[in-house]
DNA sequence: CGGTTACGGATACTTCGTATCCTTAAACCA
DNA sequence: TGGTTTAAGGATACGAAGTATCCGTAACCG
């Protein structure tokens, strides 16, 4: 059970994105490269981000991503289950349907008990996804990473893109 | 990013073996045949929480598996940590070292901000999972399953073990 | 001794994540 | 206007991991 690094790429993409000025976009080329991943793999993660409504395209020169909304309405959450999907990480079955001493016209009012503590947990899991944005983060690398090197970062990121 | 389907077995095998006698053994056949599911492939499962002393097993005719501590010993934590593994459903790749703006020699007092919130998402979806105990379980199904069922389900299981 | 069972290794099959390539359409610029 | 740059998205190949089966071994029982 391991999500895709795509779900890492988009969240430091994200994270970069909010160090950047309004309105400057930057392209997918120099996020790829800023990251050192692959640009053809990264540029589905980025579609999935701007389908969700995170994050904005445009075209031609001078194009590529921003965020589309505020740093404080994007959660954690938002991001991961934008390239990972929002399918519980548990699929019941109903494997208890295949009891062979059960009566072939029995009704289920409730889920299944197994699955329905999987589910809580996995509740938990997206809950606390849920609890922690975007602008969260920004502040919690303006204490990690040294100002000078954050204004390098986003000195390189501007100049190519 | 999904869970094994033995996960969802070996949650099942547990709680049907939670209902059992003491001292009695299910056989890995009876098992499968009870949930409808490839025998030896299950049996992969059901070694896995042997391995991780939530069962034991024994050999010969009338061996199979019997619960290897009381059902408020065991947590749901338990039994899919040991079919699925400890590791984190994130995994953090240290992208950030890959800045080329970065300082080669820089060295980081913290693990990343980004693993940080996957991995307390992580912890929260265990500890949710580390709440619940098979006694639970077996409540919740009490209540859930008819009375009359949960008879002939015991019958037909020992009758073949 | 012969049959039954857990146990573990080896091996295919299948699914899915990873990665690349290519075409199209939109935006910018000369 | 025409050429360049970029996002968007479809098609495809590759590899890893989950799924599943088979077989040989050792222990237990009648």
């Amino acid at each position: 059970m391991l999500l895709r690094n795509q779900v890492e790429w988009a969240l430091h993409c994200c994270a970069v994105m909010v160090g950047m000025p309004a309105e400057r976009f930057l392209a997918t080329k120099v996020l790829a490269e800023f990251h050192e991943v692959p640009k053809e793999y990264l540029s589905k993660a980025l579609q999935s981000l701007s389908q969700a409504g995170i994050i904005e395209g445009t075209l031609g020169p001078n194009g590529g991503y921003r965020l589309a909304k505020a740093p404080s309405e994007i959660t954690f959450l938002d991001v991961v289950e934008a390239v990972e999907g929002r399918t519980s990480s548990f699929a019941c079955t109903e494997i208890r349907r295949n009891n062979p001493c059960r009566p072939t016209r029995m009704r289920d009012p409730k889920p299944c008990a197994v699955a329905r503590v999987m589910w809580e947990a996995d509740a938990a899991w997206r809950k606390t996804l849920r609890g922690v944005r975007l602008s969260d983060l920004a502040k919690t690398l303006e204490s990690d990473i040294p100002a000078e090197l954050a204004a390098k970062n986003t000195e390189w990121l501007l100049a190519r893109s």
